[in-house]
DNA sequence: CAACTACATTACGGAGTAGGCATTCTTACC
DNA sequence: GGTAAGAATGCCTACTCCGTAATGTAGTTG
């Protein structure tokens, strides 16, 4: 398992970064920034979630490392770190798939 | 993103199985269950959590599809349903190791 | 059949968190 | 400085979920 023993304080850490994409709004957050950095205030419109309530995801996804931030006058702009997030989330599809394909399976019979 | 649009449903379906990992109790039930399959009450044993703890947390890993199930005699084993999930949780150290090197950097100044 | 074992299920108290609202903070422009 | 806009923070309510204890359920043994 790559360079890390999985000590409980391991196990913390992932369960903490896992717990960040365990949430429909932020995954449609990190879905709305695919296609370039954008402002809290396009996030909040995209989304229709409040302005608070985006800040405070996005927050939480900053301090996990999956966005960045750069701020420009009145906006502050969020981007993706890194694809690296999109990864993860298709290899859940892949699951989803073929999860849903085994039960076509089981109820083709 | 694969063969999936990202519905509000399907982003559902990812950040429920996000969610199954985002506890480190199930991750170290999943990391025990590396070394091969074993019965509940071995697990109970060597996680030191509660034999009901760890029957739902079972039952939660298996309904998102990371577990298999075989019942024989007394006993009900639990093994691994794939490799997938270490590979996700190798691609979550591999942020977390690349994060601790960037603070690393930034305190050497 | 009765007692026992391994596991599953239920109910419940406690901790954590999402979402909404109001407020405060920061920045830009007059 | 005063004002306005965008973003962050604090507070509150409702909900979810973890862990535990009690109870239920197959399957086994005497």
């Amino acid at each position: 398992m790559g360079k890390f023993t999985l000590t409980p304080e391991v196990l913390t850490l992932i369960a903490e970064r896992f717990k960040a994409l365990s949430e429909p709004a932020r995954l449609e957050i990190l879905n709305c920034l695919r296609r370039g950095e954008m402002a809290v205030s396009d996030l909040v419109e995209e989304t229709g979630l409040g302005q608070a309530n985006v800040s405070k995801h996005l927050q939480l996804l900053h301090s996990m490392g999956f966005v960045q931030r750069r701020k420009d006058g009145f906006f502050v702009y969020y981007a993706l770190a890194d694809r690296g997030i999109f990864q993860l989330c298709d290899m859940m599809c892949g699951r989803i798939e073929k999860e849903t394909k085994m039960r076509h399976k089981l109820l083709a019979r």
